[in-house]
RNA sequence: UGCCUCAUGGUGUAAUGGUAACACAGCAGAUUCUGAAUCUGUCAUUCAAGGUUCGAGUCCUUGUGAGGCAACCA
């Protein structure tokens, strides 16, 4: 399979231990068949990821004689497209998982669920309704009060049938017929009050094309189409609990299923800082207020991809957030903390200033140039070194020097020293301004004695240590500085009932800076490769806008900054 | 004004009737040619009230709070 740890928690969650006690009670001849079930009506977000990692990760922990189903939830024509079919396959094997030969349709199912439908009708459990939409709708009753069955309730066997096959053979208007369930029109669960099980559909379907004008609604397709796949787990999130007795009333009303799947429910993921719901990010999207699905701000797989994010990391942080029923909103920083952990394993690091300064060496002579060995990666020696050139003119970032030093900061000041990282100490001897005061440069002097981190004797070590890039050999390149999509951390809840969340969109979250200043090896950055620019940020060669010799980069995460001004 | 589900530090989770623990975040220190990483320490938790029990975060009752449910969406 992937490189997808296949370790379970160290404890188990409440369905793992469900499956579990089936393992040992001996239940589905030992085996875990689940599936991750999407409608492709949108791209895939984080909240899919834990999804995705439960299902397939406990196939994937009860391997081998178990198996996780990409099943396309397709029931809806009018809302569903081929690229999000493509984008979700993608998105899932990008994720490290892998379906093998388990990939399904619901669409796949249409004839053997038509058949259902005519079972049910034969034994009296459903019902062609006549009822226009608004009169099911006063007749299913309310929250503290029963419904009244439809005055279309009781036809006989025969006329539903002819009903329904005449629905199927398109002799009716959409809207003018429905079939449903002969439940319970009291029940106080509304969706056992006869919930309806087909409807017309004049839409073109992106696999079945015009074959069907009915077209089978979620909760009767879904339990059957598990029963036929012989899924024996279906977990869903906690909004379908609700659903949980219309999806067993059709496992146990409907015969010659193969299968016997049980549904349960977990709650879905909520982070700060971003919207998660699919309706909300087509309209982030249509409305251009991101640039696409794959923005790297959005909190799609894509995006987070693009992002810079790693499959791994995204796998840690869903395990990290675990699974209960708890409507729980996670700190964004449990994400980042996941991401941070993974790119600092695999980055190499580079030289990047951000926002330059240039500083003069007043003593360097000005035609000397020379290369210091830099590490790649600090905690790696087999990641190798490179040559990094130093020249009498460099650029390093302006928040490394302070004129008026707040207590604390031990970077440059007038007077102050610091050591260039891997070359040899500075001491700022002037600050030069315009006529408005704004810095032009730093003059600075360097000490010979103090090369390679040697520090002579009775000299104390300056405490500020900082990165530069030589002036002429500095490649500029476009780095885009991503930060949090809102504003608030619950732009939902913010927003109210009918407000509006993009009023808390972040007019700050992209800021695009063209002219950094980057050490020359970064020229090559490949597209698609991690880097660390020291001190500042994880940042990623855009896969899409980088070009050959000009990389675009993305700042995935800022580094964690334990320095807090005073 | 009904039914269902849920409630453990700031956040996410663990503890399966027997010492309330782990991670993140925060704080402090050590270390460091990244104010990162690493290491150490530290702060801080069972929604409330009753009950059962030798013993309750866990079981029961009531209350409170949160989420969900009345598409021919999924």
């Amino acid at each position: 399979m992937s490189e997808a740890a296949a370790t379970p928690p160290a404890s188990l969650d409440f369905i793992r231990e469900m499956i579990a006690a089936d393992l040992a009670a001996g239940r589905n001849d030992g085996k875990v068949v689940t599936r991750f079930p999407p409608e492709p009506n949108g791209y895939l977000h984080i909240g899919h990821a834990k999804s995705i990692c439960l299902n397939f990760g406990i196939a994937q922990e009860n391997a081998p004689n178990s198996r996780c189903h990409l099943r396309f939830d397709d029931t809806n024509p009018t809302k569903e497209e081929v690229e999000y079919v493509d984008s979700i396959k993608a998105d899932v094997q990008w994720l490290g998982f892998d379906w093998g030969d388990h990939l399904f349709f619901a669409s796949d199912y249409f004839e053997k669920l038509y058949g259902f439908a005519e079972q049910l009708i034969t034994k009296g459990l459903a019902y062609v309704d006549d009822q226009t939409q608004e009169e099911m709708r006063a007749s299913r009753g309310t929250l503290t009060s029963p419904g009244t069955r439809s005055p279309y309730a009781d036809r006989s066997v025969e006329e539903n049938l002819d009903l329904f096959r005449r629905m199927r053979q398109g002799e009716f208007k959409e809207g003018e017929k429905v079939l449903r369930a002969k439940i319970d029109m009291a029940s106080v669960n509304m969706h056992m009050r006869d919930p309806a099980l087909y409807r017309i559909l004049r839409a073109h379907h992106h696999r079945t094309g015009d074959a069907w004008c009915i077209y089978p609604m979620y909760d009767y397709a879904h339990p059957l189409s598990d029963a036929l796949e012989g899924i024996t787990h279906s977990l869903c999130t906690l909004e379908f609990e609700i659903h949980r007795p219309l999806y067993e009333w059709l496992i146990n009303n409907v015969d010659g299923l193969p299968g016997a799947p049980y549904q349960r429910e977990f709650a879905r993921l909520n982070l700060t800082y971003t919207v998660m719901s699919k309706r909300k990010l087509l309209r982030l999207v249509k409305e251009d207020l991101v640039n696409g699905w794959d923005d790297p701000r959005m909190p799609t797989i894509s995006g987070m991809r693009r992002r810079g994010i790693t499959a791994s990391a995204i796998r840690s942080f869903c395990k990290t957030i675990g699974l209960t029923k708890f409507n729980s909103l996670t700190e964004i920083a449990l994400l980042e903390h996941s991401i941070r952990e993974d790119l600092n394993k695999i980055s190499h690091r580079a030289y990047g200033v951000l926002r330059p300064i240039k500083v003069v060496i007043t003593n360097y002579p000005e035609d000397q140039v020379e290369y210091f060995d830099a590490p790649n990666h600090p905690e790696d020696p087999e990641a190798g070194t490179r040559q990094v050139p130093l020249c009498r003119e460099l650029y390093i970032e302006s928040d490394d020097f302070m004129e008026f030093p707040s207590d604390g900061f031990h970077r440059l000041k007038p007077g102050g020293e610091v050591r260039l990282k891997f070359a040899f100490c500075i001491i700022c001897q002037e600050v030069i301004k315009d006529a408005e005061g704004n810095i032009l440069e730093l003059r600075c002097t360097y000490d010979d004695a103090t090369r390679h981190g040697k520090k002579p004797e009775g000299r104390t070590k300056p405490k500020g240590i900082i990165h530069w890039v030589s002036a002429r050999h500095a490649i500029d390149a476009p780095v885009r500085l991503y930060d949090r999509l809102f504003t608030v951390e619950t732009p939902d809840a913010d927003a109210g009932e009918d407000g509006d969340f993009t009023k808390f969109l972040n007019p700050a979250s992209c800021e695009t800076i063209t002219n950094a200043k980057l050490e020359p090896s970064l020229k090559d950055a490949a597209p698609g490769s991690h880097w660390q620019f020291e001190r500042v940020a994880y940042v990623y060669a855009d896969p899409i806008d980088s070009k050959p010799g000009a990389p675009v980069f993305n700042r995935t995460v800022t580094l964690k900054d334990g320095w807090v001004k005073k």
